[in-house]
RNA sequence: GGGUGCGUGGCUCAGUUGGUUAGAGCGCGCGGUUCACAUCCGCGAGGUCAGAGGUUCGAGUCCUCUCGCGCCCA
């Protein structure tokens, strides 16, 4: 064992023995109800970050704990072919060999998209194994696998045959650059600073005119009617009127409308049903023709007369000035808007109609709204049921297909005689409505996220009626960032209802965002992006210091700023429980495996107080972590362990083993017992938090069982009232004299001489008489115990505490006056405090609507401090 | 525009049925080579819990409003 902790020695090794073993692999055991996480599946070509790490943190704790307890636990690996994102950046590379997809045609580039999928996979995989996820390998998933897209297939067949999804031409986001529709989702709105342009349109005769403002002035050329609110009175008398759009000249109505906000720009607007979704509907209401004057690539069509053939901004500009040039550009303001923009590649994306697939949302969000409302789901924190339901129940169509290559195709064959569709689960190869050999399949593929929505079962098995997907569905948790809770959750609690007639998984965990410390998001474009890469960070201070930090540096829900100083700390941490197992067990002796601790040891009277005290506290600490795991309070669950083993176990228990240690016999094995059994139950609770740390040192321990990943979780035991308070007031004492002592430069060194009144404790504390010279250095020579004084000590430091009157003799440092001072300061404070709970006491409000225990409580307080007041004033007495 | 989250010591954050004197880590000050640990030990300073009202015997915690920052949806 080395003498300090190194997570790079231990980690690695451990991981790879682990999986060998087997143990990331349930047995399925129909007796007993599974545990299972369906893992957000990585983009196959991204790279590790953040995100993943905490999402490996979060759902490895859970797994780790429930595998513990016994549970066939299950947690399914996986990754995602990512449509855009992946064809993008094969793309880019062939771009540096001068070439586009349409050189290579379909088959080559996807051939192509897998060679690179292929090594990507695997630097992905090899990433999330630095991050020691005990999830089983054997079960990964890939969505485009031929089981996968089989599922996909099933699905889409699924819902063409009951009329749930339809092809169509309307309104649909376009990104220009990526060359594809996407989903209202895939739409970011970021606000801008651009300009609204205010444009005169004339009647015909040229004897009135309308100003209206926009925000596109290039989409004039598409405008198709000018619309004002119908009770608008400054245009009532011109609605009815044509007028002649600027340019080119064509004849448009001037329609009322009651989606016109009379409040901008002049309250008049244009309407292009084809380049806006609020126009859209409009054209549709009032049946406008919808002119689109762009094509593909965002350059101006034939629609756009004199600006056919110029980039849409470029069209803007020249626009602008021709309209200018013409008097009808009245003014031209500043203005803040949202600009949509695509999520993949930020280029502003541009509405447009266009022939698409949809899936019809409503009927298949009734019942996943249900599953919610009626708590089969439920969503932590549980503010995102609202944000769930608001999503849900103004849910709009899915445009689904994507014009790229690289995805699952659509499966809909047309044919070139009758016109008709063929939907089929196998390829068709003639037309199922004329029988015409003459068909060919659409060209598109399906948004990635059709085949996420499918991941919690189509892993398993389905559609096939596997054994994993009887045993292991519905799954149990679906842990992800909150940020793709319409993208993903939402639609696989559809699709899992809709599909397999129950809900995919009944509790929701959705964890915050990552940010650095300034609290930006993290980007790959940051100066300083590798301090936060992951794999960094776990070279640096190692995965159980970077997953204890983000367990329990957030709540659920919330977004967290990464400090590193954290991280650092955490990493000491662990090396402090390093420091403690190397104490334990260097003080085990040859017969160490003697001590291998029970299920379960209580306090019993017979024991040494500390013994009683630390089990005490142990069995408090199991309790309550166990139950702030199964809360999904991982975050609060962490801190308890840290603040118990370090601050309790080893700043005190081990500090007060070490005297029964030195003096061996009946008492040091006791001791050591103790000494096991309190750490190795921490181990255990600790390891979902730190495993390769706990399993490391399990190891060295005694244990029982061949590894802690396997290990029984903690069993509740019992806890001794008396002894936390017996030692708690030890502890007390002790605090109190090492601050004298600090205040008063005593040498830390130097033992000193006490005098100690202990009344009813006095038994108690000498038989802790070795323990206190040990921790608060008393010279056991000059330490007096005794029930009472008869005479307060000439020349001593006073020390008043709970359950001690203690005497420090230093008569040659004591100064009287700053003595006097610092007592009467103590006495001002207790008065206070006293003046506080008798107020409360007095006020019947309190005593007697408030529960007897906390009415009890002020009471012992009081009474605790009227104790202590009364010494401080007999001793400044005694000064006098 | 609608919704939602956050605002707690210099910094990063806890504080989950409202109940002792609001905690931690880092940082800061003082002192330490005690045989597990300087990735450490001991002691200490530092907070009107954004602001104002309200409910309550009691509010960091619940309600209303205001200010600041962020996010989501339109």
């Amino acid at each position: 064992m080395s003498a300090v902790y190194n997570a790079a020695e231990i980690e690695q090794p451990l991981y790879h023995w682990w999986w060998r073993q087997g143990y990331f692999k349930p047995r399925i055991d129909p007796a007993q109800k599974p545990f299972v996480i369906s893992m957000p599946p990585p983009n196959v070509t991204g790279a590790l970050h953040l995100g993943h790490a905490i999402t490996a943190a979060i759902e490895d704790a859970l797994i780790r704990h429930h595998r513990m307890t016994g549970r066939p636990t299950l947690w399914v690996p996986g990754t995602d072919h990512a449509g855009i994102a992946t064809q993008n950046v094969v793309e880019r590379e062939l771009a540096k060999e001068g070439l586009t997809r349409h050189d290579l045609g379909r088959e080559k580039f996807l051939e192509r998209v897998w060679q690179w999928k292929e090594i990507y996979h695997k630097r992905i995989t090899e990433q999330h194994y630095a991050l020691g996820v005990s999830c089983d390998w054997d079960r990964e998933r890939f969505t485009m696998d031929e089981g996968l897209s089989r599922a996909v297939r099933e699905a889409f067949v699924w819902l063409y045959e009951e009329g749930l999804i339809y092809r169509g031409a309307y309104l649909v986001n376009w990104c220009p650059r990526c060359g594809t529709a996407i989903s209202d989702l895939e739409v970011e709105h970021e606000e801008e600073q651009t300009s609204l342009w205010y444009v005169r349109y004339w009647t015909e005769d040229r004897s009135r005119f309308i100003t209206v403002a926009t925000t596109r002035p290039e989409t004039i050329l598409g405008d198709t009617a000018v619309a004002v609110h119908p009770e608008d009175a400054r245009y009532r008398d011109m609605v009815g009127l044509t007028v002649v759009l600027p340019i080119i000249g064509r004849r448009i109505p001037i329609i009322a409308d009651e989606a016109v906000d009379r409040e901008f720009g002049t309250g008049a607007v244009k309407i292009t049903p084809a380049h806006d979704p609020v126009d859209y509907e409009v054209g549709q209401r009032h049946r406008l023709p919808a002119i689109n004057v762009m094509n593909d690539d965002m350059t101006m069509n034939e629609e756009a007369g004199p600006y056919a053939g110029q980039d849409r901004f470029v069209c803007r500009e020249n626009l602008v000035r021709d309209l200018a040039a013409l008097g009808d550009l009245v003014k031209i303001e500043p203005h803040v808007h949202a600009v949509g923009h695509c999520q993949r590649c930020g280029t502003i994306v541009e509405p447009r109609i266009s022939t698409q697939w949809f899936v019809r949302m409503e009927p298949l969000a009734k019942p996943a709204i249900e599953a919610v409302r009626s708590g089969r789901i439920r969503i932590v924190p549980e503010r995102f049921e609202k944000i769930y339901f608001n999503w849900m129940e103004n849910i709009r169509d899915w445009c689904i297909s994507r014009q790229l290559w690289w995805g699952h195709r659509i499966p809909v064959w047309y044919c070139e005689d009758c016109g008709g569709q063929t939907c089929a689960r196998t390829d068709p190869t003639a037309c199922a409505h004329c029988g015409s050999a003459r068909i060919h399949q659409d060209e598109d593929v399906l948004d990635t996220w059709f085949s996420s929505a499918l991941w919690p079962f189509s892993t398993l098995g389905w559609p096939d009626d596997t054994e994993d997907l009887r045993y292991f569905y519905p799954t149990t948790v679906l842990e992800t960032g909150y940020d793709i809770l319409f993208f993903w959750v939402a639609r696989m609690i559809m699709s899992g209802l809709h599909f397999t007639g129950q809900e995919p998984f009944s509790v929701v965990y959705l964890h915050g965002l990552i940010r650095n410390e300034e609290g930006k998001k993290i980007s790959k474009s940051m100066e300083d992006a590798w301090r936060y890469d992951p794999l960094f960070l776990i070279q640096e201070y190692g995965q159980d210091a970077l997953r204890f930090t983000l367990l329990t540096g957030s709540t659920p829900g919330n977004d967290m700023k990464l400090s590193i100083s954290r991280v650092e700390a955490n990493r000491n941490f662990c090396n402090k429980m390093w420091q403690a197992a190397r104490f334990v067990l260097g003080n085990l002796g040859e017969e160490a495996a003697w001590y291998t601790p029970p299920a379960r040891l209580d306090p019993t009277p017979a024991m040494d107080p500390a013994d009683r005290w630390i089990l005490s506290r142990y069995h408090r600490l199991a309790a309550e972590v166990t139950r702030l795991i199964q809360a999904f309070q991982l975050g609060e669950a962490g801190r308890q362990l840290y603040e118990f083993l370090w601050g309790e176990y080893c700043d005190w228990y081990i500090e007060m083993t070490k005297v029964r240690l030195r003096e061996g016999g009946p008492a040091a094995e006791e001791a050591r017992r103790v000494l096991v059994y309190v750490l190795d139950g921490c181990l255990r609770l600790l390891h979902p938090y730190m495993p390769f740390v706990t399993e490391a040192l399990w190891q060295y321990l005694p244990h029982q069982g061949e590894a802690l990943i396997v290990a029984p979780w903690p069993q509740p035991g019992e806890v001794d009232d008396e002894a936390e308070a017996l030692v708690g007031g030890l502890m007390e004492l002790v605090r109190a004299i090492r601050n004298a002592r600090s205040e008063y430069n005593v040498e830390p060194a130097r033992r000193i001489a006490a005098i100690i009144a202990a009344e009813e404790r006095t038994a108690f504390l000498r038989g802790q008489r070795t323990v206190l010279e040990a921790l608060a250095r008393i010279d056991g020579e000059r330490l007096t115990i005794v029930e009472h004084l008869s005479e307060v000590p000439q020349h001593a430091l006073a020390l008043v505490v709970s359950d001690y009157a203690c005497y420090l003799p230093l008569a040659a440092m004591l100064d009287l006056e700053r003595e006097r001072e610092r007592l009467q300061k103590e006495l001002a404070d207790l008065e206070r405090e006293m003046t506080r709970a008798q107020n409360l006491l007095a006020n019947e409000g309190f005593v007697n609507k408030a529960p007897a225990a906390v009415v009890q409580r002020e009471r012992d307080k009081l009474e605790d401090l009227q104790t202590r007041a009364m010494r401080l004033r007999e001793r400044l007495a005694g000064l006098e």
